[in-house]
DNA sequence: TTTTAATCGAGACGGTACGTCGCGTCTTGTT
DNA sequence: AACAAGACGCGACGTACCGTCTCGATTAAAA
């Protein structure tokens, strides 16, 4: 969603692609994402907004590329000895980084992505499908191990584990607890596992 | 966000509250919620925007309201003989109900939601609150008459149920296919109930 | 422009009259013509909008009224031994009223009266008029008594006279100076009349 | 009050501006100032309304600017061989140039300015005080030429004549006879001029 | 004493216009 | 080409007043 032109001409200074997206993120972390606007984005950064629609659609585009280049590290994959202990690092991983204001925004960026397919893309493809896709492959790697019963249905326990999360988000707007975690993947996963 | 006024002066037209939640809900429905905005309104229902500001903020909530109105009967909530029917019953009554354009709307409505407060508690009061404690009471039954082991914890185990619906809605953009409301649901309540 | 109505059924309270114009003018003071508009007047008399309307057509006319009913007995119309002392006298009056607050005041009014035919009407038949009248018999009377010379002309001379008055006020927006009154009558009479 | 603007950025387009004029003006002699708002400029030009108000502060002041590049040629400032004559042909032309609807607009314009500063400086500094400026300095070369008598008061006289013209057209709203202008700069120069 | 009729307060209502914000596109001159 | 600057058409916002209307509650003279 960026840099990608001819080779002819003037290049796009790439510094000024990085500015403009601190600034969008800035803007949006301190008023929220209608804070964020192609408008104020301009002032605030001295950059045109010629220069802006050169790069990103809209404002809320910018937003999410800021937004997932600053929590993509936050949310650690790292494999564990089992996959419960595998799933419950990793979502407590995510939960942490959706703690406060970063919450709010994701929120912001997801509501807006409802009404907005770029959005919608870029936040299914670059946030949720890659770690459902590595949460995948270690369902299938532990029911090769037998650790999984061999029916465990990875798509219905994902969903139940990450809609969870997001339902608390979204939906009933509840914080998260402390045991939050551990409670909702040891239910996801009850009998399914071969340990006692 | 109504008609909720003192005695004195003339009384608001009900008739007129009606006509223009009707009109809010069609453009919402015939171009999403963009659609729906105060301007229109007012212009397609031959209503002043004045009188449309005296009843609601904004135009989400207009359609927030018409949508909420629509969408409760449609959620019956019925109770069946085991906690786990009924529960079945009742989300596949929600997903039935959220097919096609309505759960479009819905994703519009929640998404703005994430940025207005007043959105947000209608979605929550109206619609999400009263279902989640018709289902806890329900719960409650159940492990009285011991149907449900005791440390069912209904907490968790409504938050992935209803989690998994909204993920497939709001953030996986997935469909539901014809097994996934029992899969989910034996899922959630694996291990709990006393029956074999 | 007032309490004229028929005999059966509660009669207008002359109270509410006084007090709504009272408002009115108070308005209209603190914060110019514009000031003055129906909705505030009601909302700061506690007087309802029908209650106004059914006196006046529109806010202007309220304060055309108020203003009338304060300047009228500022300019004293009063005849003195020669027609120049008199007209002296009575522009003197007229300019010792206007100056400060009540002069922006007229302005405003005056301004409002050339779009609008009913304030055009008050100010000419309340204000104006009345008091070329009483100047011109007064020339007549000047005539009659060859203190005047027959070929002075009373239209030209009221013309001069009240023109350069309200030209300082409405078009060159110039102050009154000391000497204005005695030098614009003289000039205005000169060669007119019969003594040294 | 229009195109000044910095060297940077795309220019203002004058076309637009002319047409603004034009319009707004249209509007305003068809159907008095109030038919002239910014609203209804932008349609019938088909211009935006923030274009409008890049250029201008209000509706008046586009009807202002617009009135006076179309009077000022018709007010020909023509210097005779006595002052007098210059005056009468000078005030002829005013007088002509105020018949019919542009007197009525202007009678507008001075209404509304009476309200407005920025439209009462423009009517002032454009229209009022370089003609006056023209007269004043023609009287000092009468008095120089002694075909004036060295006491006759520029001021006094001006506000005289003018003040009648624009007294019949805002105060009195009585026509202009034939005879007018005549009678009223004689009248005012009476016994001032050296020859018999 | 009961009508009957107008007044009064409150506030709804359809309108018109306001002035502003943000959008995404465009046109300048400069780098 | 990219870039800063800013014009431009557009759509919508939420507000202010307008003058009219519909309520229920007074108030006074006529029946």
């Amino acid at each position: 969603m960026e840099d990608v032109v001819g080779t002819k001409g003037r290049p796009r200074d790439p510094e000024t692609t990085r500015l403009i997206q601190k600034v969008a993120l800035d803007l949006a972390y301190s008023g929220g994402i209608g804070n964020a606007t192609v408008e104020r984005i301009a002032e605030h950064s001295g950059v045109a907004k010629t220069t802006i629609y050169r790069r990103w659609p809209n404002a809320a585009s910018i937003v999410m590329d800021g937004f997932l280049d600053e929590i993509g590290p936050l949310i650690v994959y790292d494999e564990k000895r089992s996959i419960v202990t595998t799933l419950k690092s990793n979502i407590r991983h995510l939960v942490n980084a959706l703690k406060g204001r970063r919450g709010d925004l994701l929120r912001h960026l997801v509501g807006a992505a409802q009404t907005n397919d770029e959005l919608r893309e870029a936040f299914l493809h670059q946030l949720i499908e890659p770690r459902r896709t590595l949460a995948r492959e270690a369902f299938q790697r532990a029911i090769a191990r037998t650790e999984l019963r061999a029916e465990a249905d990875a798509e219905i326990i994902l969903d139940l584990i990450y809609g969870a999360v997001y339902y608390r988000l979204f939906v009933s707007f509840a914080p998260f607890h402390a045991k939050f975690v551990d409670q909702i993947v040891d239910r996801a996963f009850h009998g399914m596992t071969t340990d006692p």
